[in-house]
DNA sequence: TATGTTAATGACCCGTGGGTCATCAACTCA
DNA sequence: TGAGTTGATGACCCACGGGTCATTAACATA
């Protein structure tokens, strides 16, 4: 008989339990991670998640706000405190993104969950669009703007969706969720090549 | 007491509910369409199905199969048979493959659910990397070196991964899946936008 | 019309996993 | 040190859905 050893750690708690809950989320998708799997890596029984989260849904919007609130704002301070040239602020930018987005284990996982489960959290599909894509579609609007205005870039840019120019990366994150082991992506060569074309596309001469 | 009315249509079944399944799996994704419903939306009992498929996996890879198979092959006569310029064949290809991946909804589906599900589907993942992938890539190097070639295009291209040609393209494929309601995309002005960047990316002068 | 064959049915079985709650133990404070 | 509070536990409950199979009915054949 081995006595039961427990722990009161009210505060740490929620953390732990996202930090499971984001690993499992990550290895299974939502559908296939069981609540006791996430109890079992967090180190605590199945009934102590629900102390802190009512739901399984609950628990998965706790994962996306708590992994996601972080990145959001940096790339705006970026834009307002550079003084270059356009060409190389786009540049840093898009560089600054792929270690945001592509680079992170847990933010690709958000983002593969809301592709396949988005339809049953519409409002963290909204609130993914609004915080993370509307804010890099502003982003890259701007930058091509000022480029176009300092007289570095070509007018006709202005007309191309920005999202065009995301899109790469996005494809990077599907690449590593989903085919890196069939044949791995090398982040660093494929971001310099997404550089390298859209630098050119949007350049004068 | 109505009368149970049977059909019998061994030959029309299997596509039938290859059809159902591929609606369902792609309002609801894999794992939350319930045989039962493909069933319904087949107009047949439950059991009907495994007379044609044995289990949930096999009817997935059975749509997989299905819904992907015509697509393959068509790309490679179109860069064979072609006489232009480099440059017209890159804008035809990439309509082309906008028209066949982006605008069919069956195969955003099947992309998102190799997403969200791949990794139960190994086998599927590494069919779609070989099949579509992988073939696309092969499609993009070879245009990129007739270009370089016939003088068109930049020397340098050549070192950039030919994925990230392909990246504004599964970042369409992913909006229309998942953001296309709270911000619908005009695929038509988004693949001009794709289109024209890529040109001036790639090509001299 | 009778008989055999087989496509089709749907009630049923049962493993699974989200969620509950009576019980327990860690900690507090008097 | 004893009583009260509350964080933690895990056996248990039960809805759900994949898969089965005895039964039924459509069609062929003679």
């Amino acid at each position: 008989m081995t006595e039961v050893i427990r722990k009161r750690r009210k505060e740490a708690r929620p953390e732990e339990i996202l930090a499971a809950a984001i690993a499992v989320l990550g290895e299974v998708g939502f559908a296939n991670a069981r609540m006791a799997d996430i109890a079992k890596r967090a180190g605590i029984a199945k009934g102590t998640i629900y102390l802190y989260f009512k739901t399984k849904d609950e628990l998965f919007q706790g994962v996306v706000q708590h992994y996601l609130g972080p990145t959001l704002g940096r790339l705006d301070d970026l834009k307002t405190n550079f003084e270059g040239t356009a060409a190389e602020l786009v540049a840093m930018a898009i560089r600054h993104a792929y270690r945001e987005l592509v680079g992170s284990w847990e933010r690709r996982t958000i983002m593969r969950i809301l592709i396949s489960e988005g339809a049953r959290f519409p409002q963290l599909t909204s609130y993914y669009h609004r915080e993370v894509i509307s804010r890099g579609i502003l982003m890259v609007k701007t930058l091509l703007e000022r480029g176009v205005a300092q007289g570095e870039f070509r007018e006709e840019v202005l007309s191309i969706n920005p999202a065009v120019v995301m899109g790469p990366m996005i494809m990077a994150s599907v690449w590593k969720m989903i085919f890196d082991e069939v044949s791995p992506l090398d982040v660093e060569e494929y971001a310099r090549g997404h550089v390298e074309i859209v630098m050119r596309g949007v350049m004068k001469a």
